[in-house]
This record gives C-alpha cells, sequence and structure tokens, in this order.
DNA sequence: CCATGATATGCTCAAACTGAGCATAGAGAA
DNA sequence: TTCTCTATGCTCAGTTTGAGCATATCATGG
C-alpha cells in the first residue's frame, strides 16, 4: 500500500538495469484449415524430453505428444511479432500464412516443466493462423489433425458427443464432489452449470477456453495429473486433490505444455470472430457453394446450421456475389457459385456469418 | 521454403542456449473506471526522457508526455502475468484491481526509441483492468483523466464529434491524395470508409484500434510524427510521406510511445465485451438506477440509447434484481434501486447488455 | 422416356425482437 | 396547486428468426 511513486518505475535502470528478468519468448501457432469437413490444426510429433532429459531415472513419462509448431522470437531478426511468426512458419514448412492474428500470451509459472528444472521463464505468445483448403501439409513431421481429436466435447454436429455424458460430467461431478465444504461445492457446481450449459440446454459454442480451464483445474484432462506429476516428481508440493488416475487417460489427446490451452484459446477466438469478420474465406477457395460454406461454418463453430436460413441470411448480408457458374457434382441440382464480395467490407460495420444460432442463444 | 524438421527447433539449446535473445517484458495497465459519466483512466505524467537522456543535444521533444502505468514483469517473483498486474499496480497506486483482462502483446521494433539508442526489445503486454467508481485516485503523480482526451472523435453520445469533420477527416484526406498512385488512393479511400464509416453513416463504436491505427498510418495524429522524426534523427531512415506539420498537433492528447494504441485497444477490448459479458457491473456501484447503468454503458460505448429501450432489455434480461429501496435524489420520480443478479451467469451463455445499438448495425 | 433419389433454391408464417414514441406516476420546487 | 423532472408502463409497426413446405434441376436405373 505504499504510496510510492508510480512514476518512479520509469527509471531507465528499471528496465536496463542490471536486475533485469530473463525471459524468453516463444510464438505458437495454431494454423488452422478446413478439409472434408473437419478443422484441422498442425501438429508435430514432440518427445517431452523437458522432462525426459532432466530426470531420466524418475520415470515419469517419456512418449511423445503432440504440440503445436513452435519457434523463438529473436528481435534481432524481426521487426514485429507477426512477421515471426510468419518467417519461421514458411522456414519450416513452406506455408505461407494467410490470415494471422495474436491470440494471447502464456507465461505462468512452470508452464513449461523445464522451468522447474532451473530453466528460466519460457513465455509463449500464441498465434491463430488460417491456411486455405487444399494446403499440402506441412513438410517434415508436420501434420493436419482434426481438433476434434484433442477437444471431442466440443462437436455438436452429430448431436450431443458421447463423450460428456461418459467421462466429462461424471469426472467433474467427482471434482464438484470433493470439494472441501459446501459453499465451494456449490460455487463449483455453478462453474460446471455455466461453462457446459448443463441447466437450461444452452451449450455456448465460443466458451471453448472456459470449459478446458474448467476440465484442467478438475484434473479431468490428462495434462493436469502430468503436470501435477512432475511438479511432484521434482520436489514441488501439491496440496491439490486430483483424482488419483493414470496420466495418460481423460477426454480427448493430451498436448505438449499448455498447448491444448492455446488450441482452445484458438477456437474461442475464431468461433467468436466469425461472427462480426468474413473470417470464413479464408478457408474457402475462391469460388464456392453456399452448402460448402456453410459446412466450414459448422465445422468450425460445432454446431448444425438451419440450411435454408443460413442461405437467407448469407445472400441478404451481401457478403457474397454469385458469380453467374454453378458446381455440377453435387449429386443432385447444380449448386450456383458465390465468391465473396469484399466491397462489403466498405458497407457493413461488422460483416460475418451473423447467424443468430452463432450468436450464443 | 526449406524443408526442415519442425521439431529441430524444440532442441534444447535452441531455447536455452547461448543466443537466446534478450527480452524484456513490461507490464502496461490501463486501469478504467466511469465518474460523473465519463470513462477515466489512470495516466502518470513522464518525462519523456527515453530521447532527452540519449541525445539532449538534438532537440529532440523533452516535455514530459502522459503514460499509461507501467511495472516490469519479474518472473522471479510474478507466479502469472496477471499477478503481476495486480501487484505492482497494488504497490504503485494502492488501487485493488476488480477485473483484469490481458489485452495485447506489443513487441514491434522500435516501438520504444530506446531501441534505437542501443537498448534491447522492450515487448509490452498490455493489460485492461476495471476498478469501481468513487475508488480514490492513483497516489503519486497518478491521476484519472476522461479517454476522451486522447479520443476526442469516439465520443458521439452529444453527436458527431466536431473534431472528426475539422481535424480528422482532412487529414485523412490530405494522406489519400498523397498516394502514389490511382490504387493505392482508392485502397486508402475504402479504408477510411470502412473504419470512419463515411459510407452509410455506418460508425462502428469497436473499431476504436482500426480508427486510431490508421490515424497513425496516416501521420494525422501527433505520434507518428513524433516517431518519424526520432527515427530521423537517430540516423534510421524514413521513406514516409506524412505531412509536415508540427510533432505535437494533431486531434487529441497524445501520449508517451504506443500508449494511446494500447489505449485503443483497450477501448475496443471493452466496447465488444459489453455486449456479451456482464462486464458494466465491475464499473458500478452495489446497488444502482438503470439510469445510472445506462449512462455507465454510454459512457463507455461513446453512443446514446433509447432509455425506454434499454429498461426493456436489462429488466428483461434477467441481469438486474429490483433491491426493493428507492434512489431519491434524481430530480424527479424516485428511482427503483437494483443489484446485479449473479445467478445469470447460471442460466445465460452470453450474458450482457445487448442492446442492437450495441450489435453493430 | 419416366420414376427415383439427391441437392439446390424459393417462399411462407408465426413468434420474438427492435426502434420510436405516447402516456402516466411520483418526487421537489415555484 | 401547478410546474418541472425523471421514472416507469405500454403500444405498435417494421424486422429478424426458427421451422418447414414446395418446387427446380441434376444423375441414374428401369
Amino acid at each position: 500500500m505504499s504510496a510510492r511513486n508510480v512514476s518512479s518505475l520509469f527509471q531507465r535502470e528499471a528496465i536496463f538495469g542490471e536486475g533485469r528478468p530473463a525471459v524468453v519468448i516463444g510464438l505458437n501457432a495454431v494454423i488452422i484449415t478446413v478439409a472434408e469437413e473437419e478443422p484441422r490444426i498442425l501438429v508435430v510429433r514432440r518427445a517431452d524430453h523437458a522432462l525426459a532429459v532432466d530426470m531420466p531415472s524418475r520415470g515419469l513419462a517419456e512418449e511423445p505428444q503432440d504440440a503445436l509448431p513452435f519457434g523463438p522470437f529473436d528481435p534481432q531478426v524481426h521487426r514485429t511479432l507477426d512477421l515471426g511468426v510468419r518467417d519461421w512458419v514458411e522456414t519450416q514448412t513452406g506455408l505461407s500464412l494467410g490470415y494471422v492474428e495474436q491470440l494471447y500470451t502464456f507465461a505462468d509459472q512452470y508452464r513449461d516443466p523445464r522451468e522447474l528444472a532451473g530453466g528460466g521463464r519460457v513465455a509463449s505468445i500464441g498465434y491463430l493462423a488460417l491456411v486455405h483448403q487444399g494446403t499440402p501439409g506441412g513438410s517434415g513431421d508436420a501434420i493436419w489433425r482434426s481438433w476434434h481429436d484433442y477437444m471431442p466435447w466440443e462437436d455438436w454436429r452429430d448431436g450431443r458427443p458421447a463423450v460428456l455424458d461418459e467421462e466429462i460430467l461424471p469426472g467433474l461431478e467427482h471434482w464438484i464432489e470433493a470439494a472441501p465444504d459446501a459453499s465451494h461445492r456449490s460455487a463449483r457446481l455453478d462453474r460446471v452449470a455455466i461453462t457446459f450449459g448443463t441447466e437450461a440446454g444452452a451449450w455456448d459454442a465460443e466458451r471453448v477456453l472456459d470449459r478446458y480451464q474448467l476440465l484442467y483445474e478438475a484434473g479431468v484432462v490428462a495434462e493436469a495429473r502430468r503436470d501435477r506429476a512432475a511438479r511432484i516428481a521434482l520436489g514441488g508440493t501439491s496440496q491439490e486433490d486430483l483424482p488419483d488416475q493414470p496420466a495418460q487417460t481423460g477426454p480427448g489427446r493430451s498436448m505438449a505444455l499448455d498447448h491444448r490451452r492455446i488450441l482452445a484459446t484458438a477456437m474461442s477466438r475464431i468461433r467468436g470472430k466469425l461472427k462480426y469478420r468474413p473470417v470464413v474465406f479464408e478457408l474457402l477457395p475462391a469460388a464456392f457453394t453456399l452448402l460448402q460454406m456453410q459446412r466450414v461454418v459448422e465445422a468450425l463453430s460445432g454446431v448444425r446450421l438451419h440450411k435454408q436460413n443460413f442461405r437467407r441470411l448469407v445472400i441478404g448480408s451481401g457478403l457474397v456475389d454469385d458469380t453467374g457458374r454453378v458446381e455440377a457434382r453435387t449429386g443432385g441440382r447444380p449448386a450456383a457459385l458465390f465468391r465473396f464480395r469484399r466491397e462489403v467490407l466498405r458497407e457493413r460495420p461488422a460483416p460475418g456469418v451473423g447467424l443468430p444460432a452463432l450468436r450464443g442463444a
């Protein structure tokens, strides 16, 4: 509460002095495409030597894990963070990114377990990038995987995902029961109800991050138990009441470090953005049918849409132009081919697929 | 395009090796409150010794500038970035922050001119924080100022801001004219039309950042010319076609470094958030009248709302509860006092002041 | 050539939501 | 008592949504 002069910290020494805290900045990219009606992200297989190298004898997980592509940020080379991302993604994978957007900066203590072994803090700036369908997969060991492999509970296109009732809600139930007292229990119950929409059937597609965070805190997700095991193994204490399950189980495929959290952030962001910015077109070819467009929106948002109403809204919004051409290979009546109408940006303040179904309710 | 193995960069050396890029992380906070129907932010007066110290003889600006509160991030002390912000804000100003949210990480080259003088890159992570009305101002030299002092063109509550037609649009006009060729000119015209809504009178309150960025690029805002002057003075080259005006003029009050850009980011974020999250209540007392609530929303969004419809929506949304008490000092019929209904979080997926006027159109 | 099975596309209709006002209520001030 | 204010209730036309029904236009297989 000391009323210290605020600008004292502006002194040069405070910033450039000896005590300069060493933070290494890394850039993680969630590179998204949509192919065969599935939203896919680029992942690499990565040996979790974070643990393996430092304590091979402690018997912690050594098997390789999926990880998001990563590149260090070097201020000597890169003028801006965005350019840094584009640069190393292109260098490593040959992919030329279209839309690129900064997501969030993650710098929690122990987000990288190497910190426990004496490494410095590694801050990671998450990025979201979109590339067109049909872009050749990354070279090297990078592959495209459906993001639903990691978040199966986020795909409601074929109805309520079974994993919710089979694994997730029971796990959360357990966590609620394990609360220290009634008030905590009630708070936990509320939180589950809010994020998973257990009450009014109100599933909010945008709350991907909230849901993942909750699953992590509740120890339902494999990463939670893995990280806890790492802390214990390295001498940290753990007061947490996580269920004692094998570290590798849990809903969805796990990822290295906090990468699944970064993915969740990306999913939340793109689902939100869909409504008010024309980002879908970044994932579509130049000419497309309305059903193709609908399928991409559905893949990203994870919910089915009413076809006729989708047409009405998209056409009515002025987002697209009829090219006059048709796509004949539909298996039925040929579909008109449309293209994105860039001029709409000039006319409407928030052009996007503002479907009511996507607006939350 | 070399198809290098992606995971090669995961090697420990790449991260912790000798060539570790030195990046200092600072935290800037946009601390917002609303008092007397004005949205206010906490600012400090700061001598721009960035330039003054390094080249006192070159005659560059030495007068103090407004700056956002700043604190270094020290990974040795702070477990998370959020905690870091709360900690130094409390230490320096005695303010206990309510809502805190990360905005964006800024790390452009030369965002801090000290870099030109040989300092390392200073990355800044911007934060948005809300504190209740009536919170005592910061101690030391921190003061509350209306954010419209810095962005006067964002306040449409009393009609179209005069500064738009008097200063901004002429300045942008000049920039459009100065384009190298017709296609650039057309692109610039489009961009102005989009961000400032010159076409259909479509002012999108959320595009605060787009507008500020455009003003900066067009050299309309004082910071653009200041930064350019600094680059030239320090030997950098400048090919830019910025108008030759005194560095200190331009619409709105200028700020140090890229702080006005960070403010613009905060304004965009909160205006967007207002629609789907109950953030207004962070700025209101426990019990409030609907008009008080409306005034806070108007102050933040910069637009006037229809009173009866505001009531209808807020009450209908279940966001508030009647306390049964009344506020008598209204100057007219006493107004019912309401309080925030926290349970709404459990019921609705996206509770917020989702007024149509705030939805863009 | 005609039914069948697909998908595309057009159109309708009730329910809910918005934008703008009119009208009345309950205070203090003149 | 009347006037002036702000609060609060209510109406109404225009628009937007949610859900379907109906028709169009292909390919395919009798």
